[in-house]
RNA sequence: GCGGGGGUAGCCGAGCCAGGCCAAAGGCGCAGGACUUAAGAUCCUGUCCCGUAGGGGUCCGAGGGUUCGAAUCCCUCCCCCCGCACCA
C-alpha cells in the first residue's frame, strides 16, 4: 500500500535529521572545496516567496555539488548596519499606522512583542531568528555555527582592519560632496525617502559676479558659463523679493530671498542686510571683466527659487532672453559668441523663426532652448573674437571658463536640483547641502579600475551577458561616500565620528566566513595583526598570538581555513545589484587580495513578480515563504521557484502553477514508491532499452545545465521532459514484464539522485524507505551511461511515433474509425536515393536529379524518381547526418511489426505491414512510401 | 540623457549566438475523452485558419534586405523593462 504524500511531516523530520548529523557543518578535508555564498539579508521583516528563492537557487547549487563530491561551504550571516532598523524604530514609537500594520498583519508578529521594536536591535534579533527558522524549513545546507551580525565586536574588528588597509593604499579620501537634504531630519536623502523629486538631479550652476555701481555683487545664476562673453544685460524680477546680505564677510550681494537658506546650507556665512524689492534694482547698471557695463532690466520670467534668483540675458543663444528683450522699452542687440553650423547670424534668433515664437510666453520656448543649447553644446564653436577661448569647441569651453572664472574670483559654484519640489517624506521640501570633510572611497582611481576589470575577466559570470553590465560599472564609479553620521555599523577608525556605511562594510565578509566559526568561541581582541595573517599571510603567527591571546595552533587552523575556502565559487546576488555591490566588492577584493583570492564566478538573480504584478512588501503584494510553505511544502516551493524561470530572469509566482507543481510532485512520490519497490530482471527488450537511452541524456542534459546555473532548464531535462517519456514508454509496453520492472526500477534508482537537489525532503523520505542506511544526501550525483544512449534504437521508436501520429491526423480529418489500417514501407532503391542525398553538401533538387540519372536503375523509374526525391528532400531537411545514417540503417518492417500489437491496441483495428508493392494496397498508397516515412491506407 | 536587456500563439515562456525535423519545446488556461457514484487527481487528444488521407495557407513587434531556404543573419523604425549613488 502506498502512503500519502505528507511534506510537512517528512520536511519537519528530515531538518532535525540533517541537523543531527551535522551534514551541513563542513571543515577543511581532502576533497575539493566549493564555496557558494549570497549576500545576507537585512532581517527588517518577514521572507516572502522572492526572498526564499534568493536562497533556494545557490542551496540547488550547493547540494548538487555536494553530491558531486565537492566539500561545499553555504554560509549566512546577517546585515545590520545602516538606518533601516532605526526608522522602523523609530516609526514605531511614533505609532506610525503603516508601519504597525505592516507587522501587526503582514508579518504577523505578536502584539507583545511589538513595543520590543523600539529598540532597532530588537528587530534584528526577532527577525533573524524567523529567518533562520525558515531558512531550515526550505532546507538550506547552510553551515549554521558560521553566522554573525555585522554588529558584532568581531566582525567590527574585521571591517575595522579591512579599512585601515585600504587608506594604506591610498584608496580613501576626503572630499566635499552635493547632496539632497532634508532640513528636518537633518539627514542626507536616498530616493527612497523622497515622497516627490526622484528624478531631480543636482546641477552645478556658476554664479556669475557682476558688480553694481554701488558695490554690490548680483551673481547671474547660469549653467552655461561659457557665454558669459556673450551678456547684455541681467535679468531681474521686479515683484520678487530680494536682499542684500554680506557673504562669508566679504562680499556684499544681492539674491533672492529663497537663496539665502540655501547659500547657508552650501557652506556660505550669511549676514542679511536688509530687505529689497526687485523692482528697486531695475535700472541700475552692473559691470563685468568679461563683458563690461550691462543694464539692469525687467524679467518677469524669471523664477526666484532657482539658485540666486538673478539671471544674466545672452539674447544671441538663449531664446527666453531674446524673446523677452524684444519686450524691453530700451533696444538691446545680442551678441554672438557662438558659431554653430546650421545657424546663419544669431542662433536665437533662428530658432524663434523656427519655431515661431514672438513673445517671452510662448510655450514652445522651452522645446526651443533645448534644441539649440544640444546644438551648440554638440556643434558648436567659441567665436574667434573671444580672448583665450576664441576657437574652441563649447563642449570644452564651458568647463574651461567655469573653472577660470572660478579661480580669478569672478564666480561661485553654487548647486541647485534640477527639477521641483523634491520633497523628504516627512513633508519638508529638501535642499541641497554640501557636506564638508566626507570620507570616500577612490573609486575612480586607474589603477584600481584596471585590476578590476581584469579581475572580471578572469571570472565566470552567468549570465555572460552582464560583463558589460560590470565594465561599464567600474568605468563609471567615481567617488562612493563610505560614511555616515547616523546608523549602526563600525566606526571609521581614524575618525571616530563618522559610521561605514552599508555598502562599504559588506564588501569582503565572504572571507570573514571562513574563520567566523572560531571566533565566537574567542574572548579576545582581534588586532589588524591578527587579520593580516590571516587573511594575508603576513606577520608572526607568535606575535599575533601574543597580542590576541589566541593560541598559535589555534590561529594557524584559521589560516588554513581560510586559504581551503578561497577564492569563493559563486556569489549569488540581485541583478540589480551589479551596479554597486557586487562591483564595489570586486574592487575590493583586487585591492586587498592577491590574484589568488580573487572570486571565481557570480551568478545573478532575477526579480519576483506575483500574478504577473510586482512584488512588494511596503504594497502588502508579497507572499509569505513561511505561509507557502504552510500550504504547499518546502519542497513544492523550491520545485516552483527552480523551475518558474531561470535564476536572472524574473520569475512570477502564479497561484494556479504552484498548485500543479504540488500535484506533479504528489504524483512523483507515487511513481517513485511503486518503481522503486518493483524487483525484475535484466531481460531487456528494445523499448526498455529506449527509455535507459532517454534517461541517460536526460542525466547528461541536467547535469549540463546545472554547471550553468540553468536551474529551469535542469528541471525541465530532469523532470517534466523526462515524464513525458515515462509516459510513451507505459503506453508502449507492459509494464508487468519482468524487463519492464528492472528498467524502472534501475532508472528510479537514479532519477531520486538527479531530482535530490531540488527537491530534498521528498528524495531523502523515499530514499529512506528503501532500508538503505544511507543518505541520499550523501549518495553520488548520477552521471550518464553512454553505453546506455542509442541513437539507432531512438530514431526506430521516432518511427513508431511518426507512424502512429500520421494515423492519428488521418483519422482526425476524416473522422471515420478504421478497422484495417495498412502500412507500407519505403522500397531500398528509396533508401539509396536518401543515402546520396545525405551525402551531397547542397540540397539542389536539379543538381541532384542530373547525379541520379546517370545511372540505369534510377533513368528507367523516370518522373517517380523525382517526385520521391522532393518528397525525401522536404521530409528530411533539417535532421543531422548522424540519425540520417541510422535512418538508413533501420528495417522498417521489422520495427514497425514490433508495435503492431501496441498499434492494434491503440487504434483497435487490424494492422498490416508491408514493403510498397507487397500485399492488399487497393489506393495504389505504397508507391507514396518514403523511408522514415512509410504510406497509409485506413479502411 | 547614459548603460544594459527584451518584444514568439489566450497567458507565461524555450528556440535566436552555430539559418533547414519550426505551426514553433514545456507549463498554465481552455475544450473533448478515459477512469470515478461524483468531484479532484491522473492519463490521452485537441487548442492560428482551411481541409472527409498524413496536406495546404498564414505566422514569431513593423518594414526592407541577404539566402535555394529566415523566428534565427544584416539594415531602418516602433514599443516595453531594468540600473544610474549617500538606499539595503
Amino acid at each position: 500500500m502506498i502512503d500519502e504524500y505528507k511534506p510537512k511531516e517528512i520536511e519537519e523530520k528530515w531538518v532535525s535529521r540533517w541537523d543531527e548529523k551535522d551534514i551541513f557543518e563542513v571543515d577543511p578535508s581532502n576533497e575539493d572545496s566549493f564555496y557558494v555564498n549570497v549576500a545576507y539579508p537585512y532581517p527588517s521583516g518577514s521572507m516572502h516567496v522572492g526572498h526564499g528563492r534568493t536562497y533556494t537557487l545557490p542551496d540547488i547549487v550547493a547540494r548538487y555539488k555536494r553530491m558531486q563530491g565537492f566539500n561545499v561551504l553555504f554560509p549566512m550571516a546577517w546585515h545590520v548596519t545602516g538606518t533601516p532598523v532605526i526608522g522602523i524604530s523609530r516609526r514605531i514609537r511614533e505609532r506610525d499606522e503603516d508601519t504597525l500594520d505592516l507587522y501587526k498583519n503582514l508579518y504577523k508578529v505578536p502584539e507583545e512583542k511589538i513595543s520590543d521594536f523600539e529598540n532597532p536591535l530588537e528587530i534584528v534579533k526577532y527577525f533573524s531568528n524567523e529567518y533562520k527558522e525558515i531558512m531550515r524549513r526550505m532546507g538550506y545546507s547552510i553551515d549554521w555555527r558560521r553566522q554573525f551580525k555585522t554588529v558584532d565586536d568581531e566582525y567590527k574588528s574585521f571591517i575595522t582592519w579591512q579599512f585601515r588597509r585600504l587608506k594604506e593604499k591610498n584608496v580613501i579620501g576626503k572630499g566635499t560632496h552635493p547632496v539632497k537634504y532634508c532640513p528636518n531630519d537633518e539627514n542626507p536623502l536616498g530616493d527612497h525617502d523622497l515622497l516627490e523629486g526622484e528624478e531631480a538631479e543636482i546641477n552645478e550652476f556658476y554664479l556669475i559676479k557682476f558688480e553694481t555701481e554701488d558695490g554690490f555683487v548680483l551673481p547671474c545664476a547660469t549653467l552655461r558659463p561659457e557665454t558669459v562673453f556673450g551678456v547684455t544685460n541681467i535679468w531681474i524680477k521686479p515683484t520678487g523679493d530680494y536682499v542684500k546680505i554680506n557673504l562669508d564677510e566679504k562680499e556684499k550681494w544681492i539674491v533672492s530671498k529663497k537663496a539665502v537658506n540655501k547659500l547657508k546650507e552650501q557652506n556660505h556665512v550669511v549676514d542679511v542686510i536688509e530687505d529689497v524689492k526687485g523692482r528697486e534694482l531695475i535700472g541700475k547698471s552692473a559691470q563685468h571683466p568679461k563683458t563690461g557695463e550691462v543694464p539692469v532690466s525687467q524679467g518677469d520670467f524669471v523664477d526666484l527659487d532657482v539658485a540666486s534668483g538673478v539671471v544674466m540675458s545672452v539674447p544671441a543663444h538663449a531664446p527666453y532672453d531674446l524673446a523677452a528683450t524684444k519686450d524691453l522699452e530700451t533696444e538691446i542687440e545680442p551678441k554672438k559668441i557662438i558659431e554653430v553650423s546650421g545657424y546663419d547670424g544669431i542662433p536665437a534668433k533662428r530658432i524663434l523663426e523656427k519655431y515661431g515664437i514672438s513673445d517671452q510666453n510662448n510655450e514652445d520656448l522651452d522645446e526651443a532652448t533645448e534644441e539649440l543649447y544640444g546644438d551648440e553644446f554638440s556643434k558648436g564653436e567659441m567665436v574667434q573674437e573671444i580672448d583665450k577661448y576664441g576657437g574652441m569647441n563649447v563642449r570644452k569651453a564651458r568647463d574651461q571658463v567655469g573653472k577660470d572664472l572660478v579661480n580669478e574670483g569672478l564666480a561661485e559654484k553654487m548647486y541647485e536640483f534640477s527639477e521641483k519640489p523634491v520633497v523628504c517624506r516627512c513633508g519638508e521640501e529638501a535642499i541641497v547641502k554640501v557636506l564638508e570633510n566626507q570620507w570616500f572611497i577612490d573609486y575612480k582611481n586607474q589603477e584600481w579600475k584596471r585590476k578590476t576589470h581584469d579581475a572580471i575577466d578572469e571570472m565566470d559570470l552567468v549570465p555572460d551577458e552582464i560583463d558589460s553590465d560590470f565594465h561599464h560599472t567600474i568605468d563609471w564609479l567615481k567617488e562612493w561616500a563610505c560614511t555616515r553620521k547616523v546608523g549602526l555599523g563600525t566606526n571609521l577608525p581614524w575618525d571616530k565620528d563618522w559610521i561605514i556605511e552599508p555598502l562599504s562594510d559588506s564588501t569582503l565578509y565572504m572571507a570573514f566566513y571562513t574563520i567566523s566559526k572560531y571566533l565566537k568561541k574567542e574572548d579576545n581582541e582581534l588586532t589588524d595583526e591578527f587579520f593580516d595573517y590571516i587573511f594575508l599571510d603576513k606577520g608572526d603567527k607568535k606575535e599575533v598570538s601574543e597580542k590576541t591571546g589566541i593560541a598559535p595552533r589555534k590561529i594557524e587552523e584559521m589560516k588554513k581555513e581560510f586559504e581551503y575556502w578561497y577564492p569563493y565559487d559563486y556569489r549569488f546576488s540581485a541583478k540589480d545589484l551589479i551596479s554597486n555591490h557586487l562591483t564595489f566588492q570586486m574592487f575590493h577584493h583586487t585591492a586587498i587580495f592577491p590574484q589568488n583570492k580573487w572570486p571565481q564566478g557570480v551568478s545573478v538573480l532575477g526579480m519576483g513578480l506575483l500574478e504577473g504584478e510586482k512584488m512588494s512588501s511596503s504594497k502588502g503584494n508579497v507572499i509569505l515563504l513561511e505561509d507557502a510553505i504552510e500550504e504547499y511544502g518546502a519542497d513544492t516551493v523550491r520545485f516552483f521557484l527552480a523551475s518558474n524561470a531561470e535564476p536572472w530572469q524574473d520569475f512570477d509566482w502564479r497561484e494556479n502553477q504552484v498548485k500543479s507543481t504540488k500535484n506533479n510532485l504528489k504524483n512523483l512520490w507515487k511513481m517513485l514508491k511503486r518503481y522503486l519497490e518493483m524487483e525484475g530482471k535484466k531481460d531487456l527488450k528494445k523499448i526498455d532499452k529506449w527509455l535507459l537511452s532517454k534517461f541517460n541524456r536526460s542525466i547528461k542534459n541536467t547535469v549540463e545545465k546545472l554547471e550553468n546555473h540553468e536551474t529551469r532548464s535542469a528541471v525541465q531535462h530532469s523532470f517534466y521532459l523526462f515524464k513525458k517519456k515515462l509516459n510513451w514508454y507505459k503506453k508502449r509496453t507492459n509494464l508487468e514484464r519482468k524487463g519492464a520492472k528492472w528498467t524502472l526500477n534501475t532508472i528510479s534508482q537514479k532519477w531520486i539522485k538527479l531530482l535530490s537537489p531540488f527537491i530534498p525532503f521528498l528524495t531523502e523520505e523515499i530514499w529512506s524507505k528503501q532500508e538503505k542506511d544511507t543518505l541520499l544526501i550523501e549518495e553520488d550525483y548520477p552521471e550518464p551511461d553512454e553505453e546506455y544512449i542509442n541513437e539507432r534504437i531512438e530514431a526506430e521508436e521516432n518511427l513508431i511515433k511518426k507512424v502512429r501520429n500520421d494515423i492519428n491526423e488521418i483519422i482526425e480529418v476524416t473522422e471515420k474509425d478504421p478497422e484495417e489500417i495498412y502500412i507500407y514501407t519505403a522500397s531500398d532503391w528509396k533508401k539509396d536515393i536518401l543515402n546520396k542525398v545525405s551525402k551531397s553538401e547542397k540540397m539542389k533538387i536539379g543538381e541532384l536529379m542530373s547525379d541520379l540519372m546517370k545511372e540505369d536503375k534510377y533513368r528507367k523509374r523516370g518522373d517517380k524518381v523525382k517526385d520521391t526525391l522532393q518528397d525525401i528532400i522536404n521530409e528530411i531537411q533539417g535532421i543531422n547526418k548522424k540519425e540520417i545514417k541510422e535512418i538508413i540503417e533501420i528495417n522498417e518492417k521489422k520495427t514497425l511489426s514490433r508495435a503492431k500489437n501496441f498499434l492494434k491496441n491503440e487504434f483497435n483495428a487490424k494492422i498490416h505491414i508491408n514493403e510498397e508493392g507487397e500485399g492488399y494496397d487497393p489506393k495504389n498508397k505504397g508507391k507514396t512510401a518514403i523511408p522514415y516515412k512509410p504510406a497509409l491506407y485506413l479502411n
